[in-house]
RNA sequence: GCGCGAUUAGCUCAGUGGUAGAGCAUUCCCUUGACGUGGGAAGGGCCAGGGGUUCGAAUCCCUUAUCGCGCACCA
C-alpha cells in the first residue's frame, strides 16, 4: 500500500509539484475539461434548481475566463508569512476556478521594487563598510541588478513551494524589456495629454537616503520637542523649528483674526531677527489656525508644505536653507555648514541673547514625517522633479467604484478607497535611485525644464536651445507596478491582454489600498478605458500568535518556510486560510498549524482506510464500482444528500469569497461526520457481503467528492490520494478533475 | 482632530434578527485491526458598558469606554 502512515508531506509535495507542472494546467491554454463536462442535462438541470444563477453559468458558458495578476513579490529577500498568505488565497481561487472548468489564468509575476530593493541593497553594502555615495551608478546598478535576479530565483522556488498553481511560462518581471518600454510609453503619453508635468514643488526629502519620496512612502511619528516663542516684531511668533527660521520675511494671519485686524494684507514693516535688521510683509491666509499658538506665524516655504502652499497662492518668494545633507546654507551666516541638531540650541541662544526669546515650552508633542524606511526626519524641499496630475485621474477612479464597476472584499474598503481619492495631492514619479525605470526625459540646464525623449534624440532645449541632458532620476516603484495588471498581460496589442483583461480578482494586502490598488485603477482606466480588476479582495495583516506585529527587533518573525518543512504545506495553507476573514490581521499560531498537520494525517489515514477496504475485498472490479448498480440503504442514501448539500454550501461559500468559512465546513465534515460517524458504522457493513458493495461504493464516492472539496486548500495530499483512486472516469490529476455539483 | 476596524469560552477567532460556535488549551474515560498526529465525554461565556428599535438583538440604530490601524495636521 502507497498510503503508508503517518502522512509525510516531504515524500509528497514536490513530486506533486512535478506532475502539475508537467501536466502543463497550469497554463490555461491547455484545456483540461471537454464542453461535454459542462453540457447541462436535464438530471443537472433538476439537480440545480434553487442554486445560484452564478452556477448555473459556469456550466453554460465553460471557457469564460478567470484572471488573477499575483501581485509582484519583491525580489530582495525571503518569502514572508505574508506572502504565504497571498500564494495560498490566490491558489486557492485559481484551483476553484480552473476545476470549475473557466479558462483559468493566474500570472506570476515578481517586482525589482525600486527603493525597496535599493534600500535592503544599501544596508548590505553599509555592513560591507561600502557606500553607494562612492559608486558609480552603473557599477551600483550593476550590482543590484545581480543580487535582485538571485533573490528572484530564490523567490520563485518559494512561491512553488508553497503549491501556488500559477503558469510559470507568463511569467513577468517588472525590468523586462517590453514592461520597462511600455512604462516609459506611458511617461510620453500622459506628458502629451498634459497629465504629467515638470514642477518646481516641494517634495519629502530623506537625507539619509539622498531622494525624494511620495506621501504614501513616508510616515508620521509621534515627537516632544521644544516649542520656542519669539518676539518678531509687534507678534509673538510659535516654532518648533527655529533654524529655518533665517529667510522668514512674511508674516501670516487669519484675514478674520481680529487681533491683528489693524494690519493690512501686504503691509511692511522692519523689524530685527536673527542675523540683523529686516523687513517683514503682512500676509493674510485662512490657513492660520486662530486658535493654535498667538495665531501668527512666519513661513518658510522651501521646508514647509504648508507655507508653500501660502506662498504659491500669494506668489511669495522662497529660498533653500537647508541643503540636502541637512546642514544649513551661507544665508545661516555664523550658523552655515552645522547639522540642524547642532544649530538649534545655538540659534535659541542667540534669540535669548539678543532678548527676542519670550518663552519654551517644552513639552510639545507633535508628528513629523519621517521616512518610512529608515525613520529619519523628513525634510521637505523644492526640488525640479515630475509631478502626475492626480485631480482628474482620481475621480475618474472614484466614479468607476461609484458606479460598482470595482467590488471590494471587504466592503468598507470602498469607503477609503473614495476618501483616498478625494484627497490625493498631485504624485511625485521622480527619485534619485538608480535602481529603478529609467525617466526617458531630457533636462534643460539653462532653464531646468524637462522633455520627454523615448527614442533618445533631442539634444538642445526646445524652448531656449540650451544644451540638454540626460534625467538621471528613475521613476517612483508604483508608477510602474500601478500599470503592472496591463503590462504583465502585454498591453496593448497581445493576445494575453485581449483575452485576459480586465482581470477578474486582485487580491492583495489591505495596507496597499493607498498605494498600488488606487493607482492600477486610475491606470487601467487611462490607459485601457476599462477597470483593471472588478473585485478587490484585501487581506489583513499576518501577526504572531498573540496578535502582535512581526518585527525583526521583536524577534517574533515566523518563516512560513520552516513551518512548511515542519508540518507541511498543506497544514500551513489551511491554517493560514480557516477563520481568517478578509481585511482582518491574522494571529499565526504553530500550534494551529500542528492541529492541522493532524488534520492532514487524518485525510491520509482515512483514505487508506477506504482504499484497502476496497482492495481487499473486491480487488478485481473495484474500479467499475461507481458504474454498478448498488442497491443503498435509507441511511447510507442519506450521507450522500448530506454530502451533497455540504458540496451546494461549500459552492455558494468560495463563490462568496468567503474560503475562512468553505475550510471550516469541509474541515468538519471530512473529520467528525467522515471520519468518526461514517467510516464507523461502515466497518461492519463492509464485513457483511450484502451491504458491502453498497458501502464501498458510497465511501469511495464520498471520499473522492471530499477530495475535490479540499484540494483548492490542501493541494498536495488530496492529489496524492486522489492519484490512487481508483475512479472510472478520472482525469489526469486532481487539480482539473471537475468541481463537484 | 478625522476615518476605519475590533471588543464573544483561559488563548486565537468565527457567527449580521429566532434557545451561543470552532480550533487550541483544561478535566475525566478508552492499550478494538485507518489513524494515539486517535476515539468518547465534560467543564467553561449576564456576546465591553448604557440606551433604543423589535414579539424576539451577539447581530440593526444611538452613545460611552478601551485597544489596534490609517490619514491629516498647529507654524
Amino acid at each position: 500500500m502507497k498510503l503508508d502512515g503517518p502522512y509525510d508531506a516531504k515524500q509528497v509535495e514536490d513530486k506533486i509539484y512535478k506532475l502539475w507542472e508537467d501536466s502543463g494546467f497550469f497554463n490555461p491554454d491547455k484545456q483540461a475539461q471537454t464542453n461535454a463536462d459542462f453540457t447541462q442535462t436535464d438530471a443537472d438541470k433538476k439537480r440545480n434548481r434553487g442554486v445560484s444563477v452564478s452556477q448555473r453559468k459556469v456550466r453554460v458558458s465553460p471557457r469564460q475566463s478567470f484572471t488573477i495578476v499575483m501581485p509582484p513579490a519583491n525580489a530582495n529577500g525571503n518569502l514572508h508569512a505574508g506572502h504565504a498568505l497571498v500564494m495560498t488565497l490566490e491558489d486557492i481561487m485559481t484551483r476553484y476556478k480552473r476545476m470549475q472548468g473557466f479558462k483559468t489564468l493566474w500570472l506570476p509575476g515578481l517586482d525589482h521594487a525600486g527603493f525597496e530593493t535599493q534600500v535592503v541593497y544599501e544596508k548590505k553594502l553599509e555592513k560591507e563598510g561600502r557606500s553607494r555615495f562612492n559608486m558609480q551608478p552603473q557599477e551600483l546598478y550593476n550590482e543590484i541588478l545581480e543580487f535582485t535576479l538571485e533573490n528572484k530565483k530564490n523567490i520563485e522556488s518559494q512561491i512553488k513551494k508553497m503549491g501556488a498553481s500559477c503558469d510559470w511560462s507568463r511569467l513577468k518581471f517588472t525590468l523586462d524589456n517590453d514592461i520597462v518600454k511600455e512604462v516609459q510609453r506611458t511617461f510620453k503619453k500622459m506628458y502629451d495629454d498634459g497629465l504629467i508635468y515638470r514642477g518646481q514643488r516641494i517634495v519629502n526629502w530623506c537625507s539619509k537616503h539622498q531622494t525624494s519620496l511620495s506621501d504614501v512612502e513616508t510616515e508620521s511619528k509621534e515627537k516632544k520637542d521644544a516649542f520656542y516663542y519669539f518676539k518678531y516684531g509687534p507678534f509673538t511668533i510659535g516654532t518648533a523649528r527655529p533654524e529655518t527660521k533665517f529667510g522668514d520675511k512674511y508674516v501670516v494671519m487669519h484675514p478674520d483674526d481680529k487681533r491683528y485686524a489693524n494690519y493690512k494684507h501686504g503691509q511692511t514693516l522692519p523689524l530685527e531677527w536673527i542675523n540683523g535688521p529686516i523687513t517683514a510683509t503682512i500676509i493674510k491666509d485662512k490657513a492660520i489656525d486662530m486658535e493654535f499658538g498667538t495665531g501668527v506665524m512666519t513661513i518658510t516655504p522651501w521646508h514647509s508644505d504648508v507655507d508653500f502652499e501660502i506662498a504659491e497662492r500669494h506668489q511669495l518668494d522662497s529660498q533653500q536653507i537647508i541643503d540636502m545633507r541637512g546642514k544649513l546654507l551661507p544665508i545661516a551666516g555664523e550658523f552655515a555648514g552645522m547639522k540642524i541638531t547642532e544649530a538649534r540650541p545655538k540659534i535659541v541662544e542667540k534669540l535669548k541673547a539678543k532678548g527676542l526669546l519670550e518663552k519654551i515650552d517644552e513639552n510639545y508633542v507633535h508628528n513629523v514625517p519621517v521616512c518610512y524606511k529608515c525613520e529619519t526626519a523628513i525634510e521637505p524641499q523644492i526640488l525640479p522633479q515630475w509631478f502626475v496630475k492626480m485631480k482628474d485621474l482620481a475621480k475618474k477612479a472614484a466614479d468607476a467604484v461609484k458606479a460598482k464597476k470595482i467590488i471590494f472584499i471587504p466592503d468598507n474598503y470602498r469607503k477609503i478607497f473614495l476618501y483616498w481619492m478625494e484627497n490625493s495631492i498631485d504624485w511625485n514619479i521622480s527619485r534619485q535611485i538608480v535602481w529603478g525605470i529609467p525617466i526617458p526625459a531630457k533636462i534643460c540646464d539653462t532653464c531646468n525644464d524637462g522633455f520627454p525623449d523615448l527614442e533618445n534624440t533631442l539634444t538642445t532645449c526646445p524652448k531656449c536651445q540650451s544644451t540638454l541632458r540626460g534625467d538621471p532620476d528613475t521613476f517612483d516603484t508604483w508608477f510602474s507596478s500601478g500599470q503592472w495588471p496591463l503590462v504583465a498581460l502585454g498591453y496593448p496589442n497581445s493576445k494575453d491582454f485581449k483575452t485576459f483583461y480586465p482581470t477578474t480578482v486582485m487580491e492583495s494586502g489591505s495596507d496597499l489600498i493607498f498605494k498600488w490598488i488606487p493607482r492600477m485603477v486610475i491606470f487601467g482606466l487611462y490607459l485601457a478605458k476599462k477597470v483593471p480588476f472588478g473585485t478587490v479582495y484585501l487581506h489583513g495583516l499576518v501577526n504572531d500568535a498573540k496578535g502582535q506585529k512581526m518585527s525583526k527587533s521583536k524577534g517574533n518573525v515566523i518563516n512560513p518556510l520552516n513551518i512548511t518543512e515542519k508540518y507541511g504545506t498543506d497544514a500551513l495553507r489551511i491554517g493560514l486560510v480557516m477563520g481568517n476573514t478578509p481585511g482582518q490581521s491574522l494571529a499565526l499560531d504553530e500550534n494551529k498549524i500542528k492541529g492541522h498537520r493532524n488534520f492532514a494525517n487524518k485525510i491520509w489515514n482515512a483514505s487508506r482506510f477506504v482504499l484497502t477496504n476496497l482492495a481487499r475485498i473486491d480487488a478485481d472490479n473495484y474500479a467499475d464500482l461507481r458504474g454498478s448498480k448498488v442497491v443503498l440503504s435509507a441511511h447510507q442514501k442519506q450521507h450522500l444528500k448530506e454530502l451533497k448539500a455540504l458540496v451546494g454550501e461549500v459552492t455558494k461559500l468560495m463563490d462568496n469569497y468567503k474560503f475562512y468559512i468553505a475550510g471550516e465546513k469541509i474541515y468538519h465534515y471530512f473529520w467528525h461526520t467522515f471520519c468518526d460517524k461514517i467510516i464507523e458504522e461502515a466497518k461492519p457493513l463492509l464485513a457483511d457481503s450484502k451491504t458491502r458493495q453498497a458501502t464501498q461504493y458510497m465511501l469511495l464516492e464520498i471520499l473522492s467528492t471530499s477530495l475535490k472539496l479540499l484540494h483548492p486548500f490542501m493541494p498536495f495530499i488530496t492529489e496524492e490520494i486522489y492519484q490512487q483512486l481508483p475512479l472510472k472516469d478520472k482525469k489526469e490529476c486532481l487539480m482539473v478533475a471537475k468541481w463537484p455539483n
